[in-house]
DNA sequence: GTTCAATCCTACCATCGCGGTCGGAGATCC
DNA sequence: GGATCTCCGACCGCGATGGTAGGATTGAAC
């Protein structure tokens, strides 16, 4: 597995988000109404907005009547930026710590066998991949894919479907 | 993180297999050489190569003098093949079931919200992205690469190279 | 100014997969 | 027969993940 719910959870977050603000402008939207949409847990979306937050892409207002917003415009907003402050760096391998400072990627088993790390090279070509594909998306599209989506399983599916009208 | 220690481990013995195809031939190689030649925990090497048997990526011999070696050349082992056998399916989220049969992939989310599942999009772009980079890279190059980190890190010391002693 | 709704924050906890071990049974060569 | 080596299944500790509980703080509405 590539990303922990933390991702899922957060993504889906940000496209509630961006619907929001196509659909009211300014408003903030509270987490309990985007947790009540998504049947998420309320306590869980609170700790993964505030990893948000922290990274600058959303603002939050407190007290009644707040909630969350985009910090910027959905078309302003890539998935790399998401993902890299909701799970942290995204790395293939454990040892694959990318040391910033040295700018070399060294791997523990480096040492312990007398040879290189043979995987690294794999290692980055696949960071590589997900790094492009993630800094090639942006909010926008998703929220655009959400409502393509939503308009493609709706009419045709007559049996599963719960509207969102909880509590 | 990407993948488990099972890749890195498997992709690492792929690497000393295709290095001893090189150069001794036809000659199995042991597994106790190859763990205590990259440090790694014989038994749990053990469960591993089991994985890329039964994929049909190396072939053993058993009893005295058996070992493993590579069922292709290096060149002809591609890495999406092994990280296959060695962690399952690459899927960048739990929900992320690829379904061959109905070739629908479907999120246990997309039943509860009314909307469709807002994050497919991107988990589909970033699992490209992977398969797309396993694909591009062979075991041939990780071998070469092998040799190559060998050289750079140790210039001058070809001694220190613990021998694969064949116990 | 009380109340209520919301963000914020910290601590806590259970489950589960991962990484690793152990023991033993079947091959095979000397 | 003994020494290796592959094979197989059971077992297990640990840490991260996913989720919960409780409360403090802020601010709008009445």
């Amino acid at each position: 597995m590539i990303f922990t719910t933390k991702a899922e959870y957060g993504v889906r977050l940000m496209v509630e988000l961006g619907r929001q603000a196509k659909a009211e402008g300014a408003v903030a939207t509270s987490l309990k109404a985007i947790a009540e949409a998504e049947g998420l847990p309320l306590a869980y979306l609170e700790r993964i907005v505030a990893l948000l937050r922290k990274a600058g892409l959303v603002e939050s207002t407190r007290g009644a009547h707040g909630g969350y917003r985009l910090a910027r415009t959905p078309g302003q907003i890539t998935m790399d930026d998401v993902i890299l402050a909701l799970e942290g760096a995204v790395a293939p391998m454990n040892c694959f710590v990318d040391d910033t400072d040295t700018s070399r990627v060294l791997c523990s088993h480096e040492a312990d066998s007398g040879r290189g790390c043979a995987t690294k090279l794999l290692w980055m070509r696949v960071q590589g991949g997900v790094m492009e594909k993630l800094a090639q998306t942006t909010l926008a599209e998703l929220v655009d894919f959400s409502y393509r989506e939503q308009a493609a399983t709706l009419p045709n599916d007559p049996t599963s479907r719960k509207p969102m009208t909880h509590a």
